[in-house]
DNA sequence: GTCTATAAGAAGATAGAC
DNA sequence: GTCTATCTTCTTATAGAC
């Protein structure tokens, strides 16, 4: 891989883990295998370097987002494929969601560094909230709404039940992070998590 | 208010906007209102000063965590508090931990600089999943069990209610931390998840 | 495009007067 | 206990050879 794209990736994993100012400019030289001022050939600065990975997110994201059918725009076609969705095609969906979310190593290390970053500049802020809350919660909605129109599932609050389907796919994966070898403990808690909230929410038509 | 105990409120306040090492010694000092030198009569260094901030955090959690009803070591005697729970009694509890979590300000401060410190400190990491995901789990857990076996509430498993349950607060509780003006949007969808919570696991006896 | 050498400045911490 | 002056070290970034 070329060396301009290199730094990007070791300078991610670096702040995704140590944060921004922790990470030296040495530090990300040394990952690539140059020296420092190497680096300065191929970005004019650190902070350079930073605003060149988020570019490269707001790239990458909108795609993939709509790969997951993730941004909210599509929901009614999508409903269309969930109309005869079973308990096993939501634990299929959300367990790919989370796994999805959780391993990608590209994903992973970019929450971590919007965790560590988001108070600092507000524009993570903006970027973590949308990508994480907003995006998921406007698809899963409108997809619940629809569910529950067609007698699928129980006319309950289609936001509340996205807020109850998500959130501890969200949560258990902000422990994960933290904690990757609590994995094993917390994979069987979310499938089980979706096949109640199946059954619950399950329409009586 | 003497100057050992303002040092900690002040580093406490900027450690939690800015992270460890983005917080110089003379930003401390001066939102003291003192200049750098003289606060290393109070604390020998920058770190002494970090130290301090959880040995005093640590101090103050058993007791609010029993105040509070988190730690889980005393759920039996508290289920029997919310035997006859209603689906207000519910509503008051939940938003009761919700507000306090959210708006109480050294609360709010300790969680926002665990947040972005996680990563780099795994004592950190470890205070910030015993505070906010196993204590309220095990305690809200062994709390369901309970009411589901009075047949309060359905013979549902008591980890996943628990989850269920708490994961909408702490998510909405990461959103407010970043954005306080979206509050307002947030707190009735807290109340919505909790009263629809309440209706789908009603019991049927 | 990579290196060594180094400039420029920031930040933690100490010395010593008051 | 607070100050000014200062030391030391670390970090970003540049200069210029190869």
């Amino acid at each position: 891989m070329n060396t301009k794209k290199r730094i990007l990736d070791e300078a991610l994993t670096l702040f995704s883990e140590k944060g921004y100012s922790d990470v030296f400019v040495a530090d990300i030289a040394n990952a690539v295998g140059i020296k420092a001022p190497s680096l300065y050939k191929h970005y004019k600065s650190k902070q350079d370097i930073f605003d060149a990975i988020l570019d490269e997110m707001k790239g990458n994201y909108e795609n993939k987002a709509s790969m997951l059918n993730m941004n909210g725009n599509n929901a009614s076609a999508d409903a269309m494929v969930f109309s005869a969705v079973s308990e096993d095609d939501l634990v299929k969906m959300g367990m790919g969601l989370f796994m999805y979310f959780l391993h990608d190593d590209y994903v992973k290390k970019f929450r971590k560094m919007l965790t560590v970053e988001q108070f600092k500049n507000p524009d993570l802020a903006l970027i973590f909230t949308k990508q994480y809350a907003d995006d998921p919660f406007s698809y899963q909605s409108a997809m619940f709404g629809m569910l529950s129109a067609g007698g699928v599932l129980k006319a309950e609050n289609p936001d509340v039940m996205a807020l109850q389907f998500y959130s501890p796919l969200f949560m258990i994966m902000t422990i994960c992070d933290r904690h990757p070898e609590r994995e094993r403990e917390y994979i069987p808690l979310i499938e089980q998590h979706i096949r109640q909230f199946s059954r619950l929410y399950k329409g009586e038509n």
